[in-house]
DNA sequence: CTGGGGAAGGGGCCC
DNA sequence: AGGGCCCCTTCCCCA
C-alpha cells in the first residue's frame, strides 16, 4: 500500500515536471513569435515612414509644377485671374451674375465683417506686376486639411497685404504663389493677415469667409461694430426689408452685443414665438431695400463708383473698389410704412411675426446663434443657403421668373437672387420672400404661414367655410372663383386640353399632363 | 374633380 | 403725377 502511494507521488511529480516543461516551451515559442512580430512591425513602420516621405515629396513636386504652370498662364494673361474676383463682384453688383449661378458667395469678413481699403477683395495684382501679393496658407489649417503647406513671401511685399488662404482640396489654385517655406507659415497672424476660406472649387468660385485679426476700432468700426456713418456712404448692409417688430416687446431680442453685431442673423429662438431671422441690431444703416431700390435701380443703371449687391433682404453696397462692410440693418421701430401689410396683419389677425421655422435663415441661426465669425456664410451654412436658393430659384423659374427675365425699364426693381425684374419695390420685397422663406403672415387657427397677406386671407376661408362662389346649375359652392370656373367647365363639357397622342380631351392642363404622364410617359 | 398653397400681375386708394 | 401699399385676381402646381 505504501509502495503504491510512493509510486503515485512519483508519477504526479513527473507529470508536474512535464507540464512545467511544456509551459516553458510554449512561453518560449510565444516570446520568439512576439519578437519576430515586433521586428516585422518595426520594419513595416519604417517602410510606412519612407513611403509617406516619398508621398510628401511627390506632392511637393506636383504642387511646384502646377505652380509653375499656373504662373506661366498667369504671366501670359493680361489680367491676373485674381482680378476676376473683383470683376465678378462688380458683375454681381450689376446683376450680371446672380446668386444661383454657382458664384453666389461673397467674401464676407467673418470677424468684424469689414473690409478695409488696403484689403482688396481679390488677390489683386498691383501695377501689373505678376505676383506681388503674398498668399500665406495657414499652417494649422493646412495641416488639418491634410494638404501640403505651401507659402511664398515675396520680397518687398507689404505685410498688410498678406493673407491666409485656406485652399483645402483646391490648393493648387494658389500655387503660383507657393513656396516651401514652411517656417513662414507659422508667422504670427498679427497686422492684417487674414484668412480667406475657399469652400469649394477655385479661389474665384467661392470665397466664403474672411476673418480679420484686427480689432474693430482699428478697422474703423463704430461702437456697435459698424463703421461710422460719416464718410462711409453706401456701405454694404445686411438688410431686412421686412418691417419687423420685436414681438416680445422687451427689446432684448435682436441685439447680440457689441462684439459681433455685423451680419448678425442671430436672434433668440423662442420656439413659441420665433422671430424673424433677419432682424438686426443697428440703426446706423437703416436705409432699407426699398430705399436702395429707389435710389439705385430707378436710376436705370448703377453708378460705376457705387455699386450695390443686394442679397435678398440684404443689401450690400460696394463703393468702387472700396471694401464692403457687412452689417445688419435694423428696422425695429422704423416708422416708415414699408411692410404695412405686416403690421396690419399683426394688428388685425394677432398672428405671429414669424418666418417659416424651416427657413434657411433659421437653420443658420440654429447653427450659430451668436452669428459671429461666419454667420450664414460659413461653409456649411453656405451650402444650405445655396440649396435653398437653388430650390427656390427653380421654383421661380417654373413660375416664369428666372434671371434677367423682365429686367427692363418697366421693371427696374430687380431681385438680387434671381435678377427678375418687378415694377415696384413692393413686388420685389414680396417676391424675395420666396428666396428667404420669410412668411410674415400666419394663421391664428392652424399656424400656417404665408408670404402674402392675400394668401392668408384666402386660406382663412378654409376655417370659416366661406364659399362665395356658387354654381348656378347645381348650387355647389366654392371658395375660389377659379374653382367655380373649372366646375362650370365640367358642366359645359368644355375640354380644351387635348392629348396629342390619343386625342383625349381634358378640362384642365394638369389633367392632360397627368394623363400623358400615366399613359404616354414613354413617348 | 376638388381643395388648397405659391406666386405674380394689375388696379385702386392714399399720401 | 408718382410712389407706396393693399387687395383682388389669376395662373400654376400639388395632393
Amino acid at each position: 500500500m505504501a509502495n503504491c502511494m510512493v509510486f503515485h507521488n512519483q508519477i504526479a511529480s513527473i507529470m508536474e515536471m512535464l507540464a512545467n516543461s511544456a509551459v516553458a516551451e510554449i512561453c518560449k515559442l510565444v516570446d520568439d513569435d512576439y519578437a519576430v512580430f515586433r521586428l516585422e512591425m518595426t520594419q513595416s513602420q519604417k517602410d510606412n515612414r519612407g513611403l509617406r516621405r516619398k508621398l510628401q515629396l511627390l506632392e511637393l513636386k506636383v504642387a511646384r509644377e502646377r505652380a509653375e504652370r499656373t504662373l506661366r498662364q498667369h504671366v501670359v494673361a493680361s489680367r491676373p485671374s485674381s482680378v476676376k474676383i473683383l470683376d465678378r463682384y462688380r458683375g454681381m453688383a450689376r446683376g450680371e451674375g446672380h446668386l444661383t449661378g454657382g458664384h453666389r458667395s461673397f467674401v464676407k469678413p467673418a470677424g468684424h465683417n469689414v473690409w478695409r481699403d488696403d484689403q482688396p477683395i481679390a488677390i489683386d495684382e498691383e501695377s501689373g506686376t505678376s505676383t506681388q501679393h503674398v498668399i500665406v496658407i495657414e499652417s494649422a489649417n493646412a495641416d488639418a486639411a491634410g494638404s501640403g503647406v505651401k507659402q511664398e513671401r515675396n520680397e518687398g511685399e507689404d505685410p498688410r497685404h498678406n493673407r491666409d488662404i485656406q485652399t483645402g482640396a483646391a490648393a493648387g489654385v494658389a500655387s503660383p504663389l507657393v513656396t516651401e517655406d514652411l517656417a513662414n507659415a507659422a508667422a504670427p497672424q498679427a497686422r492684417t493677415r487674414r484668412s480667406i476660406t475657399e469652400v469649394s472649387g477655385t479661389l474665384n468660385d467661392a470665397l466664403k469667409s474672411e476673418t480679420l485679426g484686427s480689432d474693430p476700432e482699428r478697422l474703423g468700426l463704430g461702437p456697435l461694430g459698424c463703421p461710422p456713418a460719416p464718410g462711409t456712404e453706401y456701405l454694404p448692409v445686411f438688410h431686412q426689408s421686412q418691417r419687423t417688430v420685436n414681438s416680445h416687446g422687451d427689446g432684448d431680442a435682436f441685439y447680440t452685443g457689441i462684439d459681433d453685431l455685423s451680419c448678425s442673423y442671430a436672434t433668440e429662438m423662442d420656439p413659441g414665438h420665433i422671430s424673424l431671422g433677419l432682424e438686426t441690431q443697428t440703426d446706423l444703416f437703416r436705409g432699407d431695400w426699398n430705399r436702395y431700390s429707389s435710389s439705385v435701380y430707378s436710376e436705370g443703371c448703377l453708378d460705376k463708383k457705387r455699386e450695390v449687391i443686394v442679397v435678398d433682404e440684404v443689401t450690400v453696397k460696394v463703393e468702387g473698389d472700396a471694401p464692403p462692410t457687412w452689417n445688419a440693418d435694423s428696422h425695429l421701430g422704423d416708422g416708415q410704412s414699408h411692410g404695412r401689410d405686416f403690421l396690419d396683419y399683426r394688428g388685425s389677425l394677432e398672428t405671429n411675426l414669424n418666418v417659416d421655422t424651416h427657413s434657411p435663415l433659421h437653420v443658420f441661426r440654429d447653427r450659430d446663434p451668436v452669428s459671429t465669425s461666419l454667420g450664414p456664410f460659413d461653409s456649411q451654412g453656405s451650402v444650405l443657403f445655396d440649396q435653398v436658393l437653388n430650390s427656390k430659384d427653380q421654383s421661380a423659374k417654373m413660375q416664369g421668373g428666372g434671371a434677367t427675365s423682365g429686367n427692363n425699364k418697366d421693371k427696374p426693381f430687380l431681385c438680387m437672387f434671381c435678377n427678375k425684374g418687378f415694377s415696384c419695390s413692393q413686388k420685389v420685397e414680396i417676391h424675395q420672400r420666396i428666396h428667404t422663406g420669410v412668411k410674415p403672415f400666419s394663421c391664428t387657427q392652424c399656424h400656417m404661414r404665408f408670404a402674402q397677406a392675400c394668401n392668408l386671407k384666402r386660406h382663412q376661408r378654409v376655417h370659416t367655410g366661406e364659399k362665395p362662389y356658387s354654381c348656378p346649375q347645381c348650387e355647389k359652392r366654392f371658395s375660389r372663383q377659379h374653382q367655380l370656373k373649372m366646375h362650370l367647365k365640367a358642366h359645359t363639357e368644355e375640354r380644351s386640353f387635348t392629348c396629342t397622342h390619343c386625342g383625349k380631351s381634358f378640362s384642365e392642363s394638369c389633367y392632360l399632363r397627368i394623363h400623358q404622364q400615366k399613359n404616354h410617359s414613354t413617348l
